[in-house]
DNA sequence: GTGGTCTAGACCACG
DNA sequence: GTGGTCTAGACCACA
């Protein structure tokens, strides 16, 4: 599992999600701990070489989702309880990457067992052990 | 796998690119054979209920690349012979997006198992059969 | 010179242009003599490979131009005092042709002597003696 | 060299080939700096007086080319590396071109000379002064 | 502000 | 009939 953010200016995904996401992963991940500040958006956004709003607007999603905490003056923390997606949300973002992959393996004409071998072995290389990574 | 083409204009994927990738399918599948002649631009237009320049738009880019080829005032055809992806670049194709999953599913906490789950239904929903579509 | 028409379907030139050219070409070249019969809009559309409505659109203009001769029942011929354009009509139409050729070479950043120096190259192969082929 | 884009509307080429072959002009010129922006689709659009998605249509194609980069709500810009036709590539290219406009000048009965002199006055048009631009 | 997508409809060239 | 071009204008996502 990588411990850095890194973003594809290039990609379909907006920067902006791509960040969001990446910073949820390494929450998750323990990574960023809880109650730790974060990158402050302009140096973030220096390391990324994206622009700062850009980073702003992942950053206030973020805390509107109640994963970050802006305490003003002092910077931005990770939450010391970050939420969990109800069910219904987790299960129909799954859904739609899962659609996405799907329909992605049917062009390039790849059948059902190929398309989970190569996610398998994805999913291996994301750190994890053939469960939860 | 689905033997018709079919688009969802709320799909955050452009119209477009969902015939484009229809059409990439198809012709995999071999449903639309090689150098028949695929849907004029305006009849597939009035069956999916979108603008004739979204549909020529993606046959454009289809005969860009190989895949159709327009005979000027006698319509739109599959080419003799489309061109397949290299087995490594099909390889690093299906490995892109399975990354792509794969990470999506960890960021929202999935194990292995539900995420294969969520992939088959998807892949069903295709039209697909468990195996080779 | 060829001697023989072909025509590239692929071309930005609308075929049934490029037949009349090439008709043109031929019979001020000779090699379609005065009063003989050139080959019937079906023959030559097997030929070629095109749509016989495209053959006829280029006979029916080189006839209305006075270049060929229908004698219904009989088939089509060379006319025996093919004319010469009108000064201005011949003057435009190598003025077009020579900007089409300064606009490629411009755009593929040769200079002048350069283009210059193909075009010879290209006349000379033509059959030409440096000066009317 | 001409060092400001102008088009045609009349002219028999469509106004986004002229745009595109334009601006690989001005590109290779040097005209267009590596890296530097170019006008916005919106503002070129209005300079030319045409629709922007003709605009639009131009700079995409350059963009898929590799002349341009598009940079998502920040602009266009001319790519670091504009890719160069190969010598042999480029020579064909120019041969081909020159075999149309020899064609087109003998099609017409012209001579060697009348056909370089049509050329020099074409090429002088385009902002040339006979030699590199 | 930027570019991207889509619609509706006109007009043209070609076969 | 076919596809291609262009316009006018709306709406969206991104930075």
């Amino acid at each position: 599992m990588q411990r850095k953010l890194v973003v594809n200016p290039s990609d379909a995904v907006p920067v902006w999600k791509q960040i969001e996401e990446g910073v949820r992963r390494l929450v998750a991940a323990g990574a960023m701990a809880r109650g730790a500040p974060v990158p402050s958006v302009r140096e973030l956004a220096k390391d990324l070489r994206v622009n700062p709003a850009t980073v702003a607007k992942a950053y206030r999603r973020l805390a509107d989702a109640g994963v970050l905490k802006v305490r003003r003056g002092e910077g931005t923390f990770v939450e010391d309880n970050p939420p969990v997606l109800r069910k219904s949300e987790r299960r129909s973002a799954l859904r739609e990457g899962a659609d996405r992959y799907a329909t992605h393996a049917a062009t390039l004409g790849a059948d059902r067992d190929e398309a989970v071998k190569e996610f398998d072995t994805a999913w291996k290389d994301l750190g994890g052990d053939g469960g939860r990574p």
